[in-house]
DNA sequence: CCGCGGAGTGTTTTT
DNA sequence: CACTCCGCGG
């Protein structure tokens, strides 16, 4: 195969640069996962062992398509190591525990478990029985999570996004050491864990150079969303060979929210002297008319990237276009139409998409969808392992996988009719130090008769006991165990259990799918499926696969021919918080221009005036990111849609003319 | 010590 | 508007 055939000189560069450190800066649609796939594929032809390449992405999604694509070229592809900086951590804490001293199993925690774990070392030094002002248990949170990935004290953190917890400074100090130790102690791993023991090992010196003996080239993609501690992982591990070429666009960068340092790119150069810098700027994805549109978008952006994106498939298309609707109703309305016309115009459902910032907005999109019997998956929003019910029945697996799961024991205790914190805390702290399950079951039964109702308790008993019976490998089983113990449970907690009950029936079949109880636990930790998407066999033919509804987040290096951008609406995009922060906005404008760029050959922006807020009537405004002339210049703004169904548009028109500089005028006069 | 009802709060994006 | 926390009654 000749490369050259199928690669612009710049990607040809990139290819075929395989010794020392390289920067691609790739704009957006430039054909970066190529790059990455035929410079996997180069490497492995030039005799590198491919399980000594490490290629770390964004999702375990883009790794395995990736290298999926690769192996299409050559099949040896496949042992390339890919996954997130995530998956790659725990693998690695996985190998090395014993060495760094943990003498027991890693249990992966969640978000909501960092939380409960959390909020149980704040109980214990009584930060709240002290002063009642004391931050929730997800501020405390994100607070010691944001110091961890911003690489600053808890201090600065609080002073620069919390000021109004300032005296709180010491106190969560003091919290986010306990944490530390209550953690270690009983094997709990967060998300932040996983990074700073990555790096910890490989500043171990045996360990580092285990390591890198073992991988000898390394490959980021979406170096613009790494953040310091993932920047100086990367460097650790690449430091023996400086083989390591990281991919990445800071017009792009969209999780600062989570720490992430576009400085890493700017700094990479400096890390790696003599590395070498390749450009690709050719767009391959989108029509001109598109680019257009989302190169006004980067003109206005405060920090000049100097780069613009040209059509390298000559085709001007047709203006995105730009609609106003009266409601929300309305504008979901009108996107189901557009979406249904496309079914019939003959384009496959799995090349449309429609995107937003909050997945909340959405949710009179899926009603019409639902009407008219158009498939769809979600990405983004609350996680599918997330929620209240899913965790709920998942915490009862988790304790027989993990005897000393005090946080799935507490879970599962909790939801037992007569028994509460105490008497769960009780409980909890006893199992734990017991050496197997049987001694749980035991003590459980035990106190079963102590109480003053033993019915609740014993029924978790005996499901408990079934599943134990059948050993671990039997997931499905155990599952249906656990399924019909809950169904009663769950019937009796919430109101709209019938909805919750198909979530289940859909975890089950992931479920089901998995060997061991083990490997189920620790991947839905780490990498969670999504609502939906892992239920279909993952063969599935692109045809076949349903519409997409996401959130820019989740659409992230993902591309469609039609895409919709929805609520494009002043408070929404750019989201309200972000108004008083300058960094914050700017990253909220590389949202949208991240969302104009996944479309190939259509885009429709659209927003609709009536609005809520905490249940208030609202009129909405255009975002103020599509007020510019030079963008509203590249679009197609008709307002037939609106005109169509709205007598009142005039109004809604006039009212948008009016710059609200009223209501600033009233606020002043407040302030004053 | 549990569970319920009322009051109050903050509201997003993800590994 | 949904979730969390607090106070009180059983």
């Amino acid at each position: 195969m000749d490369l050259r055939e199928c690669l612009n000189d710049s990607q040809y560069e990139a290819v075929t640069t395989l010794q020392g450190p390289l920067l691609v800066i790739a704009g957006a649609g430039s054909g970066k996962t190529r790059v990455i796939e035929y410079r996997s594929f180069e490497l492995v032809r030039g005799g590198v062992n491919p399980s000594s390449i490490l290629l770390m992405t964004f999702t375990r999604r883009a790794a395995r398509e990736m290298i999926a694509r690769a192996s299409r070229q050559d099949p040896r592809c496949k042992d390339i190591d890919g996954g997130t900086f995530h998956s790659f951590a725990y693998r690695m804490l996985k190998r090395y525990a014993r060495a760094i001293g943990f003498n027991q199993e890693l249990i992966a925690l969640d978000e909501s478990d960092a939380q409960e774990a959390l909020h149980r070392c704040a109980t214990a030094l009584n930060l709240y029985g002290k002063d009642k002002r004391f931050p929730k248990k997800d501020t405390l949170r994100s607070i010691i999570s944001m110091a961890i990935n911003k690489a600053s004290p808890i201090g600065e953190i609080i002073k620069k996004e919390y000021p109004h917890f300032l005296e709180y400074v010491e106190d969560v100090n003091r919290l986010a050491m306990v944490y530390a130790e209550y953690k270690i102690k009983r094997g709990y791993i967060d998300y932040d864990d996983m990074l700073i023991y990555l790096k910890a090992m490989l500043e171990n010196e045996d360990i580092h150079r285990a390591v890198t003996k073992r991988y000898r080239h390394v490959m980021i993609d979406e170096y613009q969303d790494t953040n310091i501690l993932q920047g100086d992982i990367a460097s650790l591990i690449a430091s023996p060979t400086g083989n390591i070429m990281v991919v990445g666009d800071d017009a792009q960068s969209i999780y600062g929210f989570r720490g992430a340092a576009h400085q890493n790119i700017l700094d990479f150069p400096h890390r790696f002297p003599g590395c070498r810098i390749i450009k690709l700027e050719k767009n391959y994805r989108s029509t001109q008319s598109i680019l257009d549109c989302a190169n006004a978008v980067l003109d206005t952006m405060s920090k000049k990237y100097d780069k613009s994106l040209s059509s390298a498939n000559n085709e001007q298309g047709l203006k995105p276009d730009l609609l106003f609707f009266k409601n929300a109703y309305e504008e979901a309305e009108w996107i189901a139409e557009s979406i249904q016309g496309s079914i019939e115009e003959g384009l496959a459902l799995s090349q449309v998409a429609v995107l937003c910032r909050s997945m909340y907005l959405t949710i009179p999109l899926q009603a019409e969808l639902g009407k008219r019997n158009i498939p769809y998956d979600t990405y983004g929003g609350i996680r599918f392992y997330e929620m209240a019910h899913v965790k709920d029945l998942l915490c009862h697996m988790k304790v027989l996988v993990n005897l000393k799961d005090e946080l799935a024991w507490h879970r599962a205790l909790m939801l037992l009719e007569g028994i509460g914190a105490k008497t769960s805390e009780r409980l909890t702290s006893e199992i734990i130090t017991l050496a197997s399950i049987k001694d749980a079951l035991n003590l459980l039964a035990k106190n079963a008769g102590k109480m003053r109702n033993p019915v609740p308790i014993k029924k978790l008993l005996q499901a408990l006991e079934i599943s134990f019976q059948l050993g671990h490998k039997e997931v499905g089983a155990i599952f249906d165990v656990f399924f019909e113990y809950y169904r009663p449970i769950l019937k009796n907690r919430f109101d709209d259990w019938h909805l919750r009950i198909n979530d289940l029936e859909t975890l089950r079949q992931i479920a089901a799918a998995y060997k061991s109880m083990e490997d189920m636990i620790n991947d839905f930790s780490i990498e969670p499926p999504e609502r939906g998407v892992w239920a279909r066999e993952p063969e599935t033919r692109d045809e076949d696969r349903p519409l997409t509804i996401s959130t820019i987040h989740s659409a992230k290096g993902l591309e469609w021919e039609r895409v919709f951008v929805m609520g494009l609406i002043e408070g929404v995009l750019p989201i309200s918080f972000s108004l008083d922060s300058e960094e914050e906005l700017e990253e909220e404008k590389r949202l949208l221009y991240v969302a104009i760029t996944r479309a190939k050959r259509r885009l429709f922006l659209s927003m609709h005036h009536q609005g809520r807020k905490s249940g208030i009537a609202q009129f909405n405004r255009l975002s103020r990111f599509i007020m510019p002339e030079n963008i509203q210049e590249t679009l197609n703004i008709s307002s037939t849609a609106a005109k169509r169904q709205d007598s009142n548009y005039e109004d809604y028109a006039f009212a948008y003319k009016v710059k609200d500089d009223l209501l600033q005028r009233v606020l002043e006069y407040y302030r004053n």
